[in-house]
DNA sequence: TAGGCCATCTGGTCCT
DNA sequence: AGGACCAGATGGCCTA
């Protein structure tokens, strides 16, 4: 990509036009005339040469870091896409669409235990543990969380359902694998 | 072509 | 002082 410093040449003025120097004299043009720059250069030329090289060097190294740390954060989101559940497309989930379904699908997999444990304690069974691979895929679909009145199911505020949707009724076949089919139309924004 | 998504740069702020 | 983190700006790419 291009960056600003292929425009950088020699001439420092263009790249740092407004430093703490500047500040410090009481807010100079940002690129003083020659003649002012021949008196300010006279005994301070290397000094200041020497202060704008070592800006440039500190905001380059911090532009390195900060693409590093960039990609580590998309490291971090492409290891999230893949433990959640592929869409049969294979499209690839945005930033904002992983997030929003990574939180879906944790609410959806421990309210699917809530439920198993609950059942499990009417009929007197042991708890009842999940296959991870029948695990719900919460989509638009799984939304009328707030309805539930469980604090362990306090729902995304950004979640748009229809207050009749299965979810009130504890009726959890709907947490199926197409309920990612929904997903893509899911409004996001909203939280 | 407009809009969405993304990578990158940048300056400010906070933390160690 | 230097690094981490954050948010705004900018420009490129892609798609409807």
């Amino acid at each position: 990509m291009d960056s600003v410093y292929s425009d950088i040449d020699s001439n420092s003025c263009d790249f740092f036009p407004h430093t703490d120097d500047e500040d410090s004299r009481g807010g100079s043009p940002l690129c003083p005339p020659p003649e002012q720059q021949k008196k300010r250069r006279r005994g301070r030329a290397r000094s200041e040469a020497t202060v704008q090289v070592v800006k440039k060097n500190r905001r380059l190294k911090a532009n390195d870091r900060e693409r590093n740390r960039m990609h580590n954060l998309n490291d971090a989101l492409d290891a999230l896409r893949g433990v959640l559940p592929a869409f049969p497309d294979e499209t690839k989930l945005t930033k904002i669409e992983t997030l929003r379904f990574a939180h879906n699908y944790i609410w959806a997999l421990s309210e699917t235990i809530r439920i198993a444990d609950l059942q499990a304690g009417k009929t007197g069974d042991a708890p009842l543990l999940l296959s991870l691979g029948e695990a719900p895929s919460p989509g638009s679909d799984t939304c009328s969380w707030s309805s539930s009145g469980s604090s362990s199911s306090s729902s995304p505020a950004y979640c748009a359902s229809s207050p009749g949707s299965p979810a009130a009724q504890e009726d959890y076949s709907y947490l199926q694998q197409d309920a990612l089919y929904g997903f893509r139309s899911f409004v996001p924004g909203i939280y």
